[in-house]
RNA sequence: GCGAGAUUAGCUCAGCUGGUAGAGCGUCCGCAUGACAUGCGGAAGGUCACAGGUUCAAGCCCUGUAUCUCGCACCA
């Protein structure tokens, strides 16, 4: 130890304790309101004019805790948010939760079911009303595990996406978009989840490859092929394509008798270029109400629809004696019963197909009939492929333009209604006699503008993603919020890929509509957290890791540093408790360099003067790694720029530098002891400043410790970037 | 069916515009050395999936093959 002085604090005489600090240091950064662009401009840390650089945050749910998933963008966001404050830009990060409709409704509804509770026993108030109180708690919980991960996000401009000024946007863009004949409510196939009893847009239906028999009918002079042999009760139109060889004595509009289950029927021939040859007989009948391309065909050729299966999924009158069954337990006595009239070819047991299902609870979807509202997404894609083409924005990479480009080119029409209760109303009016819907946003429509018929007020919500879709907006409180002037477009959307189409693209095109303007300009799309094998985390596998946990065992800065070192964007990332433990000892390591340092300064004055050997180790050494590291920030490749760094201070400031001042530092001469003084000085400076946006705690923690004589700012979050 | 990505040390993965392979963990040997044993010094371990090609030079570029993963779409 050095004689001649015991400056070092107290605090460095044991390992660093993040426990001990985290909380005290957050508590410090918000309270100085530097999170906040105002107040950075008020009191100097930035001026008015600086370059603007702004963030969105995307609203967790306020249904649960954190998830790994969040920690990794929470910590890619706030990296780039700190590096930017840093780098003395006007900086602002708005955060805020998500009502997550759906998500939380089902969430809640297991909740019911534990206490043997339903909600169809309850009216949409009383739900709304009991699942408002538990996403009140769930988003306290929420936003304090944000705060813990360290987000400097500005909490004074915090929004719910239930709070007015998000729902009068909506319902703004609702009407416009009626105004703009963009909107329509038609009877159009939806995706029904029998069990959540509401429509999804194609985006919610996952597709499940199964194995199932596939059934080959006598009908008529005909054999067709069917996997739901329990949609077949009103088939009536045989379609065959117009040029298939074999069905050319058949006329289009042609009437067969035939037998069919439950008795004879009269079918008509219909020619259309929807039926494939190729496909078993190349004959099929169709079931407008239940299948998508069904349906096409029937609109073609003004066929009748006909409903057969009920809302819950069960076999309606139609189905004669089968009527009131489950559809799941229908199916192989209603074959047996084809199969007892001749009717019956063959079974194929191996039928090879995937089957669209609930993304929520897996039961197959069962396609309906359904008025819904409808937005027209052609004209909003366009806008956005145009924005695209004329690069007012950007992918970090260029398969993600890819795909994005791929969808948009394909978009189809966007169901936005759900038939559940949490979520914002839909402002309308529904006719009882006529199923007319008008948009109604102050509730001043009385009677049906079309038949003059009575209305009710539309019981559905609209999908969230479609309030989501205008988070930007409702952020920067547009049209007339100073926010909205100064921070939009934003300059990054930094969120999941697993989201590009449910929320970024809907953004962008929302964002186009409404502003004419893009909502940022720069999309980073970060890939899925796995645990450390690579596999998906889930709870039925037991593998979820919880990042509040591993913040408790190995501190907040370990775990930010484990999630972004090697951490490719775009590219999934595996979460190694042994790789947070190393980072760990690193926050350690960076402890003790600090003790060190500032152990060996006995003079705090920056006047000494650098010899030659230390100016040109600065220049050559010190510069060069700012210089390289600055290069990664700005390219967005933290994962490198925090390697870099990490090698930086632990290979040559510890390993080499320290050590080779220890010699120095005893040195009779003062000149070599003062310039190795100031040298040693000026690396940690550095390495708190590189680091800082990367560990924030122990990297402010040590900076409250260093004697002001030796920094140029009170709060190392509000210190310069060095150069 | 359309599209994208991956294949590098025992494990999990980096390697940005081509120049004799890197990290973390693990393994082996040694060590109290003005901070740190959450440490220090050292070592072993890789024909960079395979086959061709371009180049003075290829993990990196091109072509093909194999295996795996993911996204989108369709299904009578």
């Amino acid at each position: 130890m050095n004689e001649q002085k015991t400056t070092i604090p107290e605090v460095f005489l044991s390992p660093y304790n993040p426990a001990e600090h985290e909380e005290k240091l957050y508590k410090m950064w918000e309270e100085s309101g530097f999170f906040n662009p105002d107040v950075c401009i008020e009191k100097g840390v930035t001026t008015p004019d600086a370059e603007i650089f702004s963030i969105v945050m995307p609203p967790p749910n306020a249904n649960a805790s954190l998830h790994a998933g969040h920690a990794l963008f929470v910590t890619i966001e706030d990296i780039m948010i700190r590096y930017a404050r840093m780098q003395g830009k006007r900086t602002v990060w708005f955060p805020g939760s998500d009502h997550a409709g759906f998500e939380t409704q089902a969430v809640y509804e297991r909740h019911l079911q534990k206490e043997g509770r339903s909600r169809f026993d309850m009216t949409g108030e009383e739900l709304r009303s009991e699942i408002w109180d538990f996403v009140q708690t769930n988003k306290a919980i929420m936003e304090n595990q944000v705060r813990s991960l360290g987000a400097s996000c500005d909490w004074t401009r915090e929004l719910f996406t239930l709070d007015e000024r998000v729902i009068k946007i909506v319902h703004n863009t609702f009407k416009k978009l009626e105004e703009d004949e963009l909107l329509y409510r038609g009877a159009r196939i939806v995706n029904w989840c029998p069990k959540h009893q509401t429509s999804f847009s194609n985006l919610e239906v996952e597709h499940e490859d199964r194995n199932d028999k596939f059934y080959y009918f006598q009908y008529g002079p005909f054999v067709i092929g069917t996997a739901r042999p329990e949609t077949k009760f009103g088939d009536k139109y045989v379609v065959m394509h117009p040029n298939d060889e074999r069905y050319k004595e058949y006329k289009h509009g042609q009437q067969i008798d035939l037998e069919w289950i439950n008795g004879p029927i009269t079918a008509t021939v219909i020619k259309d270029e929807a039926g494939d040859p190729e496909i078993g007989t190349g004959v099929m009948t169709i079931t407008p109400w239940h299948s998508g391309v069904d349906f096409a065909i029937a609109k073609r050729h003004d066929l009748d629809f006909e409903q057969i299966i009920d809302w819950r999924g069960k076999l309606l009158p139609i189905a004669g004696e089968f009527a009131g069954q489950d559809i799941k337990t229908a199916r192989e006595q209603i074959v047996a019963k084809l199969k007892e009239k001749g009717l019956l070819v063959k079974i194929d047991e191996n039928y090879q197909h995937s089957v669209p299902c609930c993304y929520r609870c897996g039961r197959e979807i069962e396609p309906q009939i359904k008025d819904q509202w409808f937005v027209s997404m052609k004209p909003l894609a366009e806008k956005a492929l145009h924005a695209l083409d004329d690069k007012r924005f950007a992918f970090m990479t260029d398969r993600d333009e890819r795909v994005f480009r791929h969808w948009l080119e394909n978009i189809e029409d966007w169901p936005i209604a759900r038939q559940i209760a949490w979520g914002i109303p839909i402002p309308a009016k529904i006719c009882t006699q006529c199923e007319h819907g008008m948009v109604d946003l102050d509730d001043s429509i009385k009677t049906c503008t079309k038949c003059g018929g009575d209305v009710i007020q539309d019981p559905d919500t609209f999908d969230t993603w479609f309030s989501s879709g205008q988070w930007p907006l409702a952020t920067t409180s547009y049209p007339n919020g100073d926010d909205f002037k100064t921070y939009y477009p934003t300059s990054v959307m930094e969120t999941g890929k697993d989201i590009i189409f449910f929320w970024v693209a809907r953004m962008i095109m929302l964002g186009l509509y409404r502003t004419g303007e893009m909502p940022f300009k720069t999309i980073y799309l970060h890939g899925m957290v796995r645990d450390k094998k690579g596999l998906k985390m889930s709870k039925s596998k037991g593998n979820v890791i919880a990042p509040s946990e591993i913040q408790e065992k190995y501190g907040t800065d370990a775990l930010r540093m484990g999630l972004i070192v090697n951490n490719v964007p775009g590219a999934d990332m595996n979460l190694d408790s042994d790789k947070v433990n190393a980072y760990k000892k690193f926050a350690n390591k960076i402890w003790n360099i600090a003790r060190f340092t500032l152990d060996s300064i006995t003079d705090m004055s920056s006047d000494a003067v650098l010899n030659t050997s230390d100016n040109e180790n600065i220049e050559n050494n010190l510069r060069v790694q700012i210089v390289a590291i600055t290069k990664d920030m700005d390219s967005n490749r933290f994962d490198l720029a925090a390697e870099k760094a990490y090698h930086f201070v632990w290979d040559y400031f510890a390993s080499t530098l320290i050590e080779e001042s220890k010699t120095l530092l005893a040195s009779t001469d003062s000149n070599i002891k003062q310039s190795r003084q100031r040298l040693l000085s000026e690396y940690l400076i550095s390495a708190l400043k590189i680091l800082h946006p990367f560990m924030p705690f122990i990297t402010e923690a040590i900076w409250q410790e260093i004697p002001k004589e030796m920094k140029d700012a009170d709060i190392l979050m509000v210190a310069k970037w060095p150069k």
